[in-house]
RNA sequence: CGGGGUAUAGCGCAGUCUGGUAGCGCACUCGCUUUGGGAGCGAGUGGUCGUAAGUUCGAAUCUUACUACCCCGACCA
């Protein structure tokens, strides 16, 4: 695509009410802008990122078995009473009215919908295990939004439910599921930890949370630099341990010592057990042709909370260093004099075609500024490979390539596959 | 909701104390010259100073109320 006809509204100064790394460097590399408090459209650029994520989630969870469902927004009060969350739960659960003074909320979570939808059209075990997800916007009304889209209003989230015959089956879609969120996060390219969570106010079983390990988390968690070991510090703190002297004791497993991180929660898993399909009445007939009520699970990752966790992780003091995989471009080529000096222009658009019959996607910066602004546009954005074209190709046919890493190399224009083994690692 | 802070052009800021009709940098538009680390010169565009009321001959500036936004806390699948 062409830097000149995308719509990159890039910053040189953060705006005043962004406080950390993510959210500054989101809004100065265009990416989104707020439109009230922990709402926020996403940009060309930012949108690019989301869908990557989005994406891959999509391919491990299709991989895993389970299927894409849509489910609805806004939903009617009475879903709500049959669980008893629509008195439950605070302000946090945005309700309104229809123009028929009908109650509705707009969902924060979709176990009621999904309930529904399962009692009403799975009898029997036989149509059992499902493992129905969907990536949608939720809506929670927060009493503090924070830290940009790291602690919306509005965010955008992946959540599945299982259904089960029994606890053993659960417990293997359970295992499935943490499996498939391991690849997905590292298909995302993240350092992240598995941490036993307090279940909360969802109550259940048990709970592990998905945190990736940066400065601005907003939990804390304890974990082990020799194993897996990992624990939010909330579950602790509720068996009335203190959190300050743990730092440095050995890891309960005998596998290393323990260290306290901050961590930002991009998924959460849960066993379920019977809870809402109690409640709501869902059960099929068994073997033995018997009503047994279902267990459930449900499994969540905060898509677009992804997107600030990724670039917390992931940052220097230009701008984003993007993740191979969840860049919105690959490659970034710099054609420095374009549309004014012929030659360079031609080995530009030349380039540009080639890599992308080569299925990578490319921005070309076609745009009538220096160099200087090119570069630095491209750094703050975080494009992993930049192609400079100037000088060089017209003195001798060279090429510089310019590594969001810090890599350097200059090579003859013809030498694809330098560029190419750039993407091999 | 408790505590703290901010609000002047798209972004960053000055001007407010001491009232006199709004300014700087960047961005944007036009022209010419430029093009390997945020270019130069010249000419321009853009603001009911968050909103409302009040004091005053006169309010960005003083008074009062309100609103929005940010930070700490409480809260949080």
């Amino acid at each position: 695509m062409l830097f000149s006809n995308l719509l990159i509204p890039t910053l040189k100064d953060a705006p005043q009410e962004a406080e950390i790394v993510s959210h500054k460097l989101m809004l100065r590399a265009g990416m989104i802008r707020k439109a009230a408090s922990g709402i926020y459209t996403w940009l060309p650029l930012g949108l690019k990122v989301l869908k990557k994520i989005e994406n891959i989630i999509r391919e491990e969870m299709d991989g895993s078995g389970a299927q894409e469902v849509f489910m609805p927004m806004v939903q009617p009060k009475e879903l709500w009473d049959e669980t008893k969350r629509w008195d439950k739960m605070g302000l946090e659960l945005l309700r309104i009215k229809d123009r028929h003074e009908r109650d509705f909320c707009l969902g924060p979570t979709h176990e009621e919908v999904i309930t529904d939808i399962i009692r009403n059209n799975v009898k029997s075990y036989k149509q059992l295990p499902l493992n129905i997800y969907q990536i949608q916007t939720k809506f929670r009304d927060e009493v503090r939004p924070r830290y940009g889209i790291m602690r919306g209003r509005e965010f955008l989230m992946k959540d599945s439910y299982s259904f089960n015959i029994d606890e053993s089956s659960l417990q293997e879609t359970y295992i499935l599921m943490r499996e498939t969120y391991k690849k997905i996060f590292n298909r995302i390219g993240l350092d992240f930890k598995i941490s036993k969570a307090d279940s909360g106010a969802i109550g259940g079983d048990s709970s592990e949370e998905f945190h990736v390990l940066a400065e601005n988390g907003e939990d804390t968690i304890a974990i082990s630099d020799g194993s897996e070991f990992a624990i939010n510090t909330e579950l602790l703190l509720s068996e009335g341990e203190d959190i300050d002297s743990l730092e440095g004791k050995p890891s309960p497993d005998g596998k290393g010592i323990i260290q306290i991180k901050k961590g930002i929660e991009v998924g959460h898993i849960f066993k379920l057990g019977k809870l809402y399909a109690e409640s709501m009445k869902t059960n099929v007939l068994n073997a033995d042709g018997k009503a047994s009520t279902l267990y459930m699970g449900c499994y969540g990752i905060g898509v677009s909370r992804l997107v600030a966790a990724a670039i917390e992780q992931n940052y220097d003091e230009k701008g984003i260093i993007w993740p191979h995989n969840i860049s919105p471009f690959d490659i970034n080529i710099i054609s420095i004099g374009h549309n004014k000096e012929k030659e360079i222009t031609e080995a530009a658009i030349s380039l540009y075609d080639q890599l992308t019959k080569m299925n990578y996607s490319v921005l070309l910066d076609d745009r009538n500024v220096g160099y200087g602004s090119k570069i630095k546009d491209s750094e703050l954005i975080g494009i992993p490979l930049n192609i400079i074209i100037g000088k060089n190709y017209i003195d001798n046919k060279e090429i510089e390539l310019i590594a969001r890493n810090g890599d350097k190399s200059m090579n003859p224009v013809d030498d694809i596959k330098t560029i190419l083994n750039f993407f091999k690692n």
